[in-house]
DNA sequence: GTCTATACACCGATAGAC
DNA sequence: GTCTATCGGTGTATAGAC
């Protein structure tokens, strides 16, 4: 089965035509959703021929799961740093409110609802990042000496990418009811653990 | 432009098979994504020919905004008996964690990205619900003399849909991650109010 | 590694009979 | 209101030359 001899010829996707499909995958993604991420219009985006796609990537499933995984791998190392920070909880609000894309996260998470390849990834995303950040805010908490704060270092890690990526997705459609009086109350919290 | 005699022959939405259909388009979306709501699936899925589908709907696009409109509206009746509850908050955190799904909503909102129509539909709904739920919050505070809690009534309101979509999403894809935390200071929040 | 050529299914939508 | 027939376009994917 993975013999080498009667696996399908295939070029290595961290190339930099790779890494170019990958790239174009993310743009049609963000502008025209997944419905449009064909092997045309994709391979167009890169400016390669369609069919070297399939060069690249066994089917377009396996080049959408590629694409999140790079994209989970470089959230995970952001994630890194924000820890390491000395102030983790406003790091992270910022870093999310900043770096996160709401649009191209919520085609993502419609993706992951039929694709089961994503929806592991996401499901595995997620656990690693929540248990992370728990930990480093239960750090927080111990050394201000807040060991009985209504919000949990759990629910802290929950709310934060939660609301954060909510906020940005409706303020991305030209929502802002409430808003004020939510980066208010966030700022509020961040202020109680500072 | 509105003139009859000119406008295509065209069945009325709210009839038996144009329910039929529009119930078949959200089964196709919840099951397999926007991606697959093709007219030869979602008339397959409601039993009848897929040109027939053309004769309700001008084009799949204004098909798919009609079951949106379909589905704001009902929402929007479930909200108004909510808010007639003695205990609104409650009601809406309840309401919200039973009867919307997740899944549905992403597929919709990942639709929003693209759909200008049903960006609209989202973005009229999210400011009316919005509003009307602050409105009867604030309510609530007034009669309970609480004029100066940390979570106004509009980022209450914010909050309860925001959490509630988000929780009932990884509890879909199997992650539980800090949802027992969050569940807890969800039910310490509703208790402070009443 | 990139190209051309190509197979074959499915897409939205229209025309016109009944 | 539902049917049959049909159009041109686009989808994924493969084979094989260079």
């Amino acid at each position: 089965m993975a013999d080498a001899s009667t696996a399908k010829r295939r070029g290595r996707p961290d190339s930099a035509t790779g890494h170019a499909l990958l790239d174009a995958t993310e743009r049609v993604l963000r502008a025209e959703g997944y419905g449009a991420a064909t092997s045309r219009r994709v391979a167009q985006e890169a400016g390669v021929k369609q069919q070297l796609l399939f060069y690249y990537f066994d089917s377009m499933d396996e080049m959408l799961l590629a694409a999140f995984q790079r994209r989970t791998q470089r959230g995970l190392a952001r994630l890194q740093q924000d820890l390491a920070s000395a102030r983790p909880l406003r790091a992270l609000w910022e870093d999310y409110s900043r770096a996160v894309d709401p649009k191209l996260t919520f085609e993502y998470m419609a993706l992951a609802n039929h694709h089961a390849g994503i929806r592991r990834e996401v499901a595995t995303f997620i656990r690693r990042t929540r248990r992370l950040q728990a930990e480093r805010i239960a750090a927080v908490y111990r050394a201000r000496g807040m060991s009985e704060a209504p919000v949990s270092p759990a629910a802290a890690a929950f709310l934060i990418g939660c609301v954060s990526l909510l906020l940005g997705r409706e303020a991305g459609s030209g929502i802002n009811t409430g808003h004020r009086e939510v980066r208010r109350l966030v700022q509020w919290c961040l202020k109680q653990v500072e």
